[in-house]
RNA sequence: GGUCGCGUAGCUCAGCUGGAUAGAGCAUCUGCCUUCUAAGCAGACGGUCACAGGUUCGAAUCCUGUCGCGAUCACCA
């Protein structure tokens, strides 16, 4: 039993010893700073069911608990909160039970529980990853493995949109005006060579229509009618009839792209378990939507196309079934979903991080799932997200303010290298290292900037404000960790001894509690699939380790025992760090 | 127009199932490097929590309405 459940227990005794009421439950807090006193006990809830002064009330519970609970060595009231002072011994004898556990706060996860399948970044393979896509896979990969961390096992996975017009697009313009360049003899990631030719597409498409209009046409006409669209419609209707020569194409651009999406994701430093590739899910689904069709799930129009009638559930109808009997996008989805199960019998809800767009599109997927009678269907969460805005607008292609995935790294990488050249600290190791803590901080700056805010809110990216190293920062976290190891490099006593009879001061004490929490955040963060509260955490866990640090001299204690107790509180602390950035993806370096 | 999301300090964001005097960072200003990393610490300044009602001992938080911003309402994906 907890701490906090031995008290709510002791309250309902007392309430029922010294009024005879029955409490439901007890409202317990910490208590604020600037009151006396560890856990509140919220006194005014019980006013429902005990009549009387809530000051008089809360001293008689105080009284109580002081007499019957060991670990609680005082009390005091103000108006209807009731402080209580837990002993320092609690404290200690809690960290002394954490202190060498290598992974606290993470569950493990059992066998007979379900999995969870997150889909993450889900690129298209005609142009190369953006910054939109950054939050996308940063967000997918922490939310994983949060998952993972609070017990359960997932599965990551993404889907990849390699089929359609936007892929002929690159392939029309790449036979056009390509000669023959490869990633190999252009020297370019093949995922920004093929992104080029798109480009190419979209400008030779626009002065077609250009002329065209220049000839009499309207603007409708003309974007129907320009000769390049009309060659790569040709070429999807070639692709879709399983066309050697144009699949040949299609493969091995497709396969340029991978090559340089891998490269952004290892950099990146997010992975998956599996891949799965519309142009082998786009047929399925369809005869889910024929079974569901003779199960009155759908119903068909006169025209042939199928359909599911949400009205009842508020929204409106829905498309399944094209009238010529081709899937739709939400027909792949709901063939994709199962197929997942039936790949992995073991999953128990799925999670697709997509941004907020697609919120509509979501709902109704998950509808049709429940009214198809998959189990499963009660565990699908859409893990929604704003859109990435510049401080100049919104991400454009066609106005070429995109702000692309690998440059930033590498942008990023440049600011922690000068930030750290100016601050002159890491004079006297080799190139190689430096490189490394360049990235580690630089790419920990850009994940903690993005992981920070709330997933559902629009972030508005400043890129000097993310390449900024003060204040709520990545780089801050990591500069803290990297500080509590060059005490510990220092440490030469065994660590392992154990520490009694500590005195322990106010700030010692909060750090303490701020690492009981710990377990509690990461559950939290699960449930509420949110990065944010463990970034937010561990910053609060930094700005107190910081005043601690700054304010107590840790190898000028007054006794051995002190200093080995800061050491091992300081490990602690850093552990904790460390914990926290692993489920966001972001490392930690032992110097800076 | 319907639906969904957001609106907290000049800027960027926290604020757990309603709780005490609404918290950080940036920016501006004051102190602190002979001790373990000053990418730091201590402090000052800065708020009609968009607005108006309601619910109650108590509302930034829950409910209703209004305004503002955004997304979405395709036989596109």
């Amino acid at each position: 039993m907890t701490l906090q459940e031995a008290i709510s227990k002791q309250v309902k005794v007392s309430v029922k010893k010294l009024y005879n009421a029955e409490l439901e439950s007890v409202e317990l807090q910490t208590t604020r700073k600037e009151f006396e006193g560890d856990i509140t006990v919220v006194v005014f809830p019980m006013l429902r069911v005990v009549k009387g002064n809530p000051v008089q009330i809360g001293n008689a519970i105080g009284g109580y608990l002081v007499e019957h609970l060991e670990n609680v060595v005082s009390f005091n009231v103000v108006k209807g909160f009731l402080n209580l002072v837990i002993a320092d011994q609690y404290y200690l004898d809690f960290f002394s039970s954490i202190k060498e556990e290598e992974t606290y706060g993470f569950v493990a996860p059992k066998k007979e529980d379900s999995a969870v399948m997150v889909e993450y970044s889900s690129p298209n393979t005609n142009k190369p990853l953006h910054l939109g896509h950054i939050r996308n896979n940063l967000l997918g990969y922490a939310v994983a493995e949060i998952i993972k961390a609070s017990g359960k096992k997932v599965y990551k996975t993404q889907i990849i949109n390699d089929r359609g017009i936007h892929i002929c697009k690159s392939m029309i313009a790449w036979q056009k005006f390509g000669n023959n360049e490869t990633p190999e003899s252009t020297g370019l990631k093949g995922d920004k060579l093929v992104g080029s030719y798109y480009v190419k597409f979209d400008q030779e498409y626009k002065k077609e229509i250009l002329e065209l209009i220049a000839s009499g046409k309207t603007e409708d006409e003309a974007k129907k009618e320009a000769p390049i669209i009309i060659e790569a419609q040709e070429m999807l209707r070639k692709w879709e009839a399983g066309d050697a020569e144009v699949v040949e194409l299609w493969k091995m651009m497709n396969s340029w792209v991978y090559e340089g999406f891998d490269q952004t994701y290892e950099a990146l430093g997010v992975d998956f378990d599996s891949y799965y590739y519309e142009s082998n899910t786009y047929l399925l689904g369809k005869d889910v939507i024929e079974e569901g069709l003779t199960r009155g799930v759908f119903f068909r129009k006169e025209d042939g196309s199928v359909w599911c009638d949400l009205t009842a559930e508020g929204l409106d109808e829905k498309i399944v079934l094209r009238s010529d009997g081709t899937a739709v996008y939400m027909t792949q989805d709901i063939g994709t979903a199962i197929q997942r199960v039936k790949d992995n019998p073991d999953i128990g809800g799925m999670i697709y991080t997509v941004g907020n767009e697609q919120d509509y599109h979501f709902k109704v997927l998950f509808l049709i799932l429940k009214k198809l009678g998959y189990n499963w269907s009660e565990n699908l969460h859409h893990l929604s997200y704003g859109m990435v805005d510049l401080p100049s607008g919104k991400m454009k292609s066609r106005e070429g303010t995109v702000v692309d995935a690998d440059d930033l790294m590498v942008e990023m990488f440049d600011a922690a290298e000068e930030a750290s050249k100016e601050l002159g600290k890491l004079e006297g190791y080799s190139e190689k290292e430096k490189q490394e803590i360049y990235e580690i901080v630089g790419l920990g700056s850009l994940k903690y900037y993005i992981l920070k805010v709330d997933p559902k809110k629009r972030i508005l990216f400043n890129p000097e404000e993310s390449v900024d190293l003060k204040g709520n920062t990545g780089s801050f976290i990591q500069y803290t960790y990297a500080r509590i190891q060059a005490i510990l490099r220092k440490a030469d006593f065994d660590k392992t001894i154990s520490i009694k009879n500590i005195k322990l001061d106010s700030r010692e004490k909060e750090l303490i509690k701020l690492i009981e929490v710990f377990p509690e955040i990461i559950q939290n963060a699960a449930k509420d699939l949110s990065p944010a509260i463990i970034a937010n955490y561990t910053y609060d866990l930094v700005k107190a380790y910081n005043s601690f640090f700054q304010n107590v001299s840790i190898y000028g204690a007054n006794s051995q025992e002190e200093t080995i107790f800061r050491v091992q509180l300081s490990d602690t602390v850093g552990k904790t760090i460390k914990l926290a950035f692993k489920v966001l993806g972001i490392q930690v370096p032992n110097r800076m």
